[in-house]
RNA sequence: UCCUGAGUAGCUCAGCCGGUUAGAGCAUCUGACUGUUAAUCAGAGGGUCGCUGGUUCGAGCCCAGCCUCAGGAGCCA
């Protein structure tokens, strides 16, 4: 019998009369005759072409939508329009059954929502199959980036014992009994009782032990699970997803816009040009979806044109005070459209504004830099100004903020002096005091969220569709 | 967590002013057809109307609480 070969591949070969044996799912059996065959590796299928009078019909019945096949036959030119290949089988082999009154998937138009219930089935669809190839080839970029530029890969731990660094609450990774936990003089939780001897949780960042990194292998990058227990119901955010963290030493502001940047470039351009075809696809999908919307709610641009524009166009870099007087002369505080209208320096931006700068004014990315230091976190280098701080966040039409990042504080006594300010108690973070202490140099670093970058380059609305199990309040199911 | 909307067949949805036996399309099953492309044609089966309580002679529909989902906001990546 002929090896198996992937339906991807079957579908560039050459069709003469050869034997050849594919596997893979039924996506439809059409008139007693024509197999849709799908395995994963491409969103075409392989028409498989059944000789049903001369096939057992109890072999017949049990080809349906979801079972797994073994097919065996011949390469030949694809007598109908649909396809340029068919496969005339010879021998039919059914790997696995698959009940058509229980299997929950049609051949049909499903709703997110629905398939978002059943996600252990929902990489079979055309959507689904195409979103996991997207985002594998984006974290396969993503690595080939930075070790082209020599960046170590470094694993930071996933279980923390600061719970200093104020990125938002996190999950406490416990080993003690729940119903009888042990108590202090004082009533509170004896962790000393508990496994690593202290309170514990999962990360909310690699940054702090990615900068300890950095201070002897120069550049670094992190890409691994992060954790945040925030109840946050909304189509950006999870509590569990991935980020990608690089740390520099010797970089200022402006290398690690340049670096970001460069990064969101590459990996878009490789996946356009590794998975053209799921990005035509999802284009398609979305320009589908939109023709039941109203004209001016539709977007300029297609998801592919967008991609394309992105690789093509400098993100539009401004520091944060000029965002201030772009947003306060703009019709929408004028006409005091924004929900918070723009009164002065120094507030924070909300989603309206970057939407605004990011969508109206500019209509491409955009990096706001220089913020004022209230408002961001301790560990960002402050400027000479004495009011802002060497921050920038970088912004995509549709997401938000894709990219946070800074120059870190690297003089010892600028950063204590803000961590009192702030109240960060300083003993607890000893470890990252002390690369300021012995040989601290200027650097930077940021974090991408990738759930975020897959969003935009698949065009997805909801980050519960771009990763295969979304973790989010009162959901942990599979 | 807050605001808004939704929850009726496996899926997508309709259901009038509270009134008799809750409907459609698709899917499924049975049969027909056999080069189809979400095949087509004919027929059949399929319901705890999210849950709990209340109002009423009578509730899918009204009221209260809860649960879940979606969109927006906050927190952020």
């Amino acid at each position: 019998m002929s090896q198996r070969i992937k339906i991807k591949a079957l579908l560039q070969t050459t069709p003469a009369e050869q034997e050849v044996n594919v596997k893979g799912w039924v996506r439809t059996f059409r008139n007693n005759q024509f197999i849709a065959l799908n395995d994963g590796s491409t969103n075409s299928n392989i028409q498989i072409v059944v000789d049903f009078q001369n096939t057992d019909e109890a072999l017949l019945k049990r080809i349906t939508t979801g079972a797994a096949l073994s097919v065996t036959g011949i390469l030949v030119a694809s007598l109908g329009k649909g396809q340029a290949v068919d496969v005339k089988a010879t021998n039919i082999e059914i790997l696995g059954d698959s009940d058509p009154e229980k299997y929950p998937l049609q051949p049909k138009k499903h709703s997110l929502e629905f398939l978002r219930e059943i996600a252990h089935l929902r990489f079979r669809t055309n959507t689904f199959g195409a979103i996991f190839r997207v985002r594998n080839s984006l974290a396969f970029a993503v690595h080939r980036f930075f070790q082209e530029q020599g960046f170590v890969y470094l694993h930071t731990p996933v279980i923390t014992a600061s719970d200093a660094e104020g990125a938002g609450e996190a999950f406490k990774v416990t080993n003690l009994d729940l119903n009888n936990l042990p108590r202090t003089e004082n009533g509170e939780i004896d962790y000393k009782q508990d496994f690593f001897g202290r309170a514990t949780n999962l990360t909310v960042s690699g940054q702090l032990e990615g900068e300890l990194g950095a201070m002897a292998l120069s550049d670094i990058y992190t890409f691994g699970p992060t954790f945040r227990a925030e109840n946050s119901n909304t189509t950006r955010h999870l509590a569990e997803f991935w980020m990608i963290e690089p740390e520099m030493a010797f970089y200022d502001l402006a290398d690690n816009m340049d670096l970001a940047e460069g990064l969101l470039k590459y990996v878009i351009n490789y996946a356009l040009e590794h998975n053209r075809e799921d990005i035509e696809f999802l284009t398609q999908r979305l320009l589908d979806e939109e023709k039941s919307k109203p004209q001016q709610e539709r977007s300029e641009m297609s998801l592919l044109e967008k991609l394309q524009f992105c690789l093509n166009n400098n993100f539009e870099r401004l520091t944060y005070t000029q965002a201030i007087d772009i947003l306060k002369d703009s019709t929408p505080n004028k006409k005091k459209k924004f929900q918070y209208l723009i009164e002065g320096w120094g507030a924070d931006l909300q989603s309206e504004h970057e939407r605004y700068l990011v969508e109206k004014h500019f209509k491409k990315p955009v990096i706001l830099t220089d913020y004022p230091k209230e408002i961001k976190s301790f560990y960002m280098r402050q400027n000479d100004d004495g009011k802002t701080v060497a921050a920038m966040d970088i912004l995509f039409p549709g997401i938000g903020e894709i990219v946070g990042g800074s120059q870190r504080e690297e003089r010892l006594e600028k950063l204590e002096q803000r961590m009192d300010e702030i109240g960060i108690p300083k003993d607890e973070l000893w470890w990252y005091l002390d690369t300021r202490r012995f040989g601290g140099c200027p650097h930077a670093g940021f974090g991408l969220g990738f759930e975020r970058l897959v969003l935009f380059v698949t065009g997805m609305g909801n980050i519960r569709d771009v990763i295969p199990f979304p973790r989010f309040p009162k959901n942990a199911e599979f």
